[in-house]
DNA sequence: AAACATTGTTAAAAAACTTGACAATATGGA
DNA sequence: TCCATATTGTCAAGTTTTTTAACAATGTTT
């Protein structure tokens, strides 16, 4: 279905598929690449070529349907999924990954929080409960979550991930700093790096600085 | 000081400082661009090549001393200064970042939150005062900030920007789905990207499955 | 049915990134 | 002190990735 598809076009398709659903909201029925890169401040060329890795979705004279174009993307990105997620470790980062409810209507459902922490094991965040890390295993033989956050301190990192893995997870969102070497596909983020370059790039505030004006 | 510091160059930089602070942590006091990038599976001609960005750190036929390019590396990230932080929006996304205190010890301090619904001004989130929109600019004014977090909705960002830009808010730590055009630097985390791309992976689990394994 | 718009696709161009190589130079032992 | 060894800083080549331009094919609109 989809030929080899680059790295940075997978990247680009959650913001095509935000755009698009902007646009879907206003009422806007048909759009053109040329359009649309002008709202994104992009070349068409190249929207017309990432959308090319997984097939023809416009029509030649006419352009794509937005609802249509919205649909697939999504399609693409495995949106008419739900996906069941659990979160591990109930820390700073486990309580801000609980805490952050903004993907619930993309079918992204948070269901639980582990720790090993006795003082946290019962208690709830946001609503959610935090349960005994040892019934991992039970708990996803029983519920078969899809997703796993990973929030627990790096040196716990890889014997959790061992442990996902033969749980059958399908797929893991790391918060930890650990480097993840495994079959599933996992994506990070990495919230204190991304404050890092940001502080990196105030103590070297150079090009950004000029855009345009070169001298 | 620095030549011309290739995007990836920067964001590889955190992950320097991190595997040297272990090292350090451990007691090592040398180390070879060799032995560093056996760890970190990369080549020693990356590394050094990375580091000549910004000059020579080791020594020939010894190495590199680890406290001082951990000391080095840190400094060109900025990490010497102590960075005071404000959050924009009091919502899912600002008490995420709220609760995510990672950082604290390596100089980036969350002073406040600021939210424009009377229902949370005068409240606290992870002991922090949310305070009233309104007085943004004067809070500024007072206490000069160095970053800001955006934690609004779309429609929101752009305007928050223009008023953080004109309080002198030195870089701004992205959460919003908005694309900021600024001056200043940005640098965006977008949890919801992730997880869709995380969901994309999953959906179409092809050449990361079968690594090394080419049949 | 003609004029127009816009795609899908190819191939070239440009940019970004990685790697290998080696002279220069410090170390550490004899 | 001097030699063998280790390892850097750096250049330039090599590779990969990414972007862009171009245009035939093809549908739309009047």
């Amino acid at each position: 279905m989809a030929k080899n598809v680059p790295e940075v076009v997978a990247r680009r398709l959650p913001r095509y598929y935000r755009y698009l659903g902007e646009q879907l909201e206003r009422g806007v029925e048909r759009i053109s690449s040329r359009t649309l890169s002008e709202m994104m401040k992009v070349t068409a060329s190249q929207i017309r070529q990432d959308l090319n890795c997984f097939g023809g979705f416009g029509q030649q004279g006419y352009g794509y349907n937005v609802y249509d174009l919205h649909e697939k993307i999504g399609e693409i990105l495995g949106l008419n999924n739900c996906y069941h997620i659990i979160v591990v470790g109930a820390g700073n980062v486990g309580r801000a990954v609980a805490n952050y409810t903004g993907f619930r209507n993309r079918g992204f459902m948070i269901e639980a929080l582990f720790d090993n922490d006795p003082h946290l094991i019962g208690g709830r965040i946001n609503g959610l409960p935090i349960l005994d890390a040892a019934q991992l295993r039970e708990y996803c033989a029983v519920h078969r979550p899809h997703i796993a956050a990973i929030a627990v301190p790096r040196s716990a990192a890889e014997s959790v991930l061992t442990e996902l893995e033969e749980c059958g997870i399908l797929g893991i969102w790391n918060f930890s700093h650990a480097d993840l070497n495994c079959r599933i596909p996992v994506e990070t983020v990495h919230m204190s790096d991304s404050l890092m370059t940001l502080s990196y790039r105030i103590s070297h505030r150079t090009r950004d600085d000029n855009k345009g004006d070169e001298q």
